[in-house]
DNA sequence: CCATCTACCTAATGCTTTTAGGTATGTCGC
DNA sequence: GCGACATACCTAAAAGCATTAGGTAGATGG
């Protein structure tokens, strides 16, 4: 029997693909066993139990998301950077929803993590560049940004939305485009 | 041996606690049936199994957080009432964080749930009766008020906005003032 | 007080997780 | 090529959870 040459990250991403297809909480240290034709308990020199595979998926993820929202950013600012940020989001969500749920796993206490959900954050600050907030609203508005997209894709991936006019994809357009109008006019707000 | 008089609401009970105590992901037929101080199989006349007992937890506190959001909203419009809504789910989520997550648990399928669902949305739109909007924006009004609700104690939950200047809860007032700047200037974003 | 209902039980099966310790495959220095 | 090492993978076993089948006993109502 040739070796199935697993590595810890290529154990991450069968477990990512069985986030996708199954769903994130029905990832399982045996299925990924199944699916790398391999026993289970070979995996646990690649991982370090449950636990771990689940915020090593997260890990994936994070870095998938970041590099595309990276990508997106690249040359854009302003409303276009905003709505560019938003979609790369919504459109990761929808292709791969049991990952976007890892994303969202609370990965408590761990140095990748920290620094993967920094690089978010970051992402978010640099689309407020192009709006006119200084610190503290900075800071809300960073938070207002990550509120409002991951609300609206968790609300609209629980099928809240559906079977309803208008449809999801205007109110998303109008939420964001809100958004713009009210990040412009912040400190009138004060 | 006294019996312990189980039901199906009591079983539920006792699972949002066990939701509270160790997380939502965490709750598991046995411990209920040894918190409930029963065998696991007796469980199953009143609950039909694993998910179902996760749909139940998740009704209670649909439940529970539309009695409190019924009552906070009585008498209030407007601004009041978008802080008074908005403060109920918040401070649930703080309360019961197990709980809080089975209300965000898709209840794919069940009337109950979509019942429960239904109220909620209901509670929204009553406070958009305190802005002057018409539909589609009535719709997306709604839409939006979840999405900032749920995504900020989600992301909040999620101890991103931890150990950071300014506080969470500074950037909650300021978020739900700004929504409601956002609400009430709307028409005029066309 | 007898019949009925049903809350609760024991027993058994199969799945997942995790640990302990052994085997064999690939690689590297000589 | 050939020992020697690292480690990818294995078998075995123990423990926990989910679920079903079928039986027992405690409450309820006529």
């Amino acid at each position: 029997m040739p070796r199935a040459g697993l590595t810890t990250e290529k154990v991450a991403l069968i477990g990512a693909q069985l986030a996708d297809d199954l769903g994130f909480d029905r990832v399982t240290i045996s299925e990924v066993a199944r699916r790398a034709g391999v026993q289970v308990a070979s995996l646990y020199s690649h991982v370090n139990g449950s636990d771990d595979l689940r915020a090593r998926i997260a890990l994936v993820a994070l870095d998938e998301l970041g590099d595309r929202g990276a990508e997106a950013l690249a040359g854009r600012s302003g409303r276009d950077a905003l709505l560019a940020l938003g979609n790369v989001y919504r459109d990761y969500a929808t292709e791969h929803p049991g990952r976007y749920d890892a994303a969202r796993h609370p990965v408590t206490g761990d140095a990748a993590g920290l620094r993967a959900g920094q690089r978010h954050s970051d992402m978010l600050r640099a689309i407020l560049r192009g709006y006119d907030l200084a610190e503290p609203d900075q800071t809300h508005g960073v938070r207002l940004l990550g509120s409002i997209f991951h609300g609206f894709i968790s609300l609209e991936r629980s099928t809240s939305f559906d079977h309803s006019s208008p449809s999801s994809q205007e109110s998303w357009t109008k939420i964001l485009s809100t958004l713009d109008a009210m990040l412009r006019s912040w400190p009138r707000h004060g």
